[in-house]
RNA sequence: GGAGACGUGGCCGAGAGGUCGAAGGCACUCCCCUGCUAAGGGAGCAUUCGGGCAUAAACCUGAAUCGAGGGUUCGAAUCCCUCCGUCUCCGCCA
């Protein structure tokens, strides 16, 4: 959520900004609604505090045991015109909050323009991808030819987008998750989470996915009680450990690391990477969350950026990074990093994590604050990006560490967690 | 799943229709006194938002908030309803 003061003072700016992410701001709705906020609003506290005041006139001629019944006769005199513009305030600020939620964040000047992610800027690129001497495979005829993936059985469980691992593939997959969640406790300083699947909707609200993107989420209903939905990420459970709190100002930075399922709907991407498991209703992750102090969060997003690049270069996996232009970055993010893996089997880099920087973005929705030095309360900013997806890891270990036969070499970093096993073969 | 109790500031805790945004205590901040490892006195100390105000801070002023949302009332922390959560006992369970 954007600050409302911003949007107040500086609507033209925010606009043209937004406009660069293909986003318009209806600024003609939003002067309206303020405009008759402010009369309402400033009409309504003022009958508010004529009524209090009345009021404790009435308890206190009561108190003496005198007549009041000409004031309350005044205060009876008010009550129309107050009921009248409260139901009326209540629903225009109803209608303000619905509106500012869905206003995307604003990108920092440092964000490249752009209209699709064709506009995407390169950074850097890590490692150089193999040369093969015999035809690449892809993770999905690796892995049925190895007969330790099975998509036929997961669509017969569930349906399509899912997948099943069995043996050794199945415990490579353990063994990333677990390799991640090593490293960074161990040598990044996150605090490792265990944290709930099933959030509810003040949650999903507090990073940005509700009201704007329901159609995304798994959302369980429940006869008697409120939904709850399936996280998208771990990002949501995480960051939402700081709703509703005001953090000491020694508290801060909070590094969290968390691996979760993930579950999508994935609406609208029918058709896109059908084959194999890059897109899926459910995959693991391994988040990162830093929630930091406002001016420490560019420093951090660059640092939370690396540690997810570590990882890639420990697995000997050919990345590189780009920066997110202003039309493919989050609704949330003031600035988003991608790593994008090198796939032999697509012959691509493929998107393995995003690193995004939200600001107050997230923080404004879920109050979450922290003291400052003077003790005033100030927002804090949050971060997050993928360190690093689980499945797709599996994916890029698989394409690239193929041997002819068909057998698939094991990348020194993950031995230890494997036995010392080298390679995974039918 | 059944029965009961409860939810008040950073923490503990009083408050049971009216002068309550809320006694008292702890913690914290500042000042004074005293002086040497501990103690005394005074003051301050919730959040969000609106207006003054054209920007930031400060200040003044108003509104809202006592788990959340509705209701009754001139007036609700207090009464009623729904929900959420916590605790105790029983049942069930990994």
């Amino acid at each position: 959520m954007l600050d409302i003061q911003l949007l107040r003072n500086n609507i033209d700016a925010v606009a043209a900004r937004l406009a660069t992410r293909g986003y318009t701001l209806d600024t003609a709705t939003f002067q309206k609604l303020e405009a008759e906020r402010k009369t309402l609003q400033t009409r309504t506290q003022d009958l508010q505090a004529s009524r209090n005041s009345l009021s404790k006139q009435i308890g206190l001629l009561k108190g003496k045991g005198e007549d009041a019944s000409t004031v309350m006769a005044e205060v009876a005199a008010l009550k129309q015109e107050l009921d009248s513009n409260e139901v009326r305030l209540g629903e225009l600020l109803k209608e303000f909050d619905a509106f500012v939620a869905t206003i995307p964040n604003v990108p920092q000047e440092s964000v490249p323009a752009g209209n699709s992610e064709a506009d995407n800027v390169e950074i850097h690129r890590w490692g150089t991808p193999r040369n093969f001497d015999f035809t690449v495979k892809d993770h999905v005829d690796l892995g049925e030819g190895l007969g330790q993936l099975d998509f036929g059985a997961a669509a017969k469980i569930s349906g399509a987008r899912f997948s099943l691992m069995r043996g050794q593939l199945a415990r490579l997959h353990r063994a990333i998750a677990q390799f991640m969640l090593d490293v960074h406790t161990q040598e990044h300083g996150y605090t490792e989470i265990y944290a709930p699947y099933l959030v509810n909707s003040a949650s999903m609200f507090g990073t940005g996915q509700l009201p704007k993107f329901e159609a995304d989420l798994f959302k369980i209903l429940r006869p008697e009680a409120e939904p709850l939905y399936l996280i998208p990420t771990a990002e949501v459970p995480v960051t939402n450990i700081v709703r509703d709190e005001i953090l000491a100002g020694d508290a801060l930075p909070l590094k969290l690391v968390c691996h979760t399922p993930c579950f999508r709907s994935e609406a609208g991407s029918y058709g896109k990477d059908t084959r194999g498991m890059i897109r899926q209703h459910q995959f693991d992750k391994v988040e990162l969350v830093q929630v930091v102090a406002a001016e420490k969060s560019n420093e951090a997003h660059e640092q939370l950026t690396r540690h997810a690049e570590v990882i890639l270069e420990k697995l000997e996996l050919p990345y590189r990074r780009v920066v997110l232009c202003t039309a493919d970055m989050g609704f949330s993010s003031a600035k988003t990093y991608d790593l994008e893996v090198w796939l032999p089997g697509q012959n691509a880099y493929r998107e393995i994590s995003s690193c995004s920087n939200f600001e107050a973005f997230q923080s404004r929705r879920m109050q979450a604050r922290c003291r400052n030095e003077k003790g005033k309360t100030e927002l804090v900013h949050t971060l997050n990006g993928s360190g690093l997806a689980v499945g797709r890891t599996l994916v890029a270990v698989m394409e690239n560490g193929q041997n002819a036969d068909g057998s698939i070499t094991i990348p020194a970093a993950l031995r230890s967690y494997l036995g010392g096993q080298e390679r995974i073969s039918a």
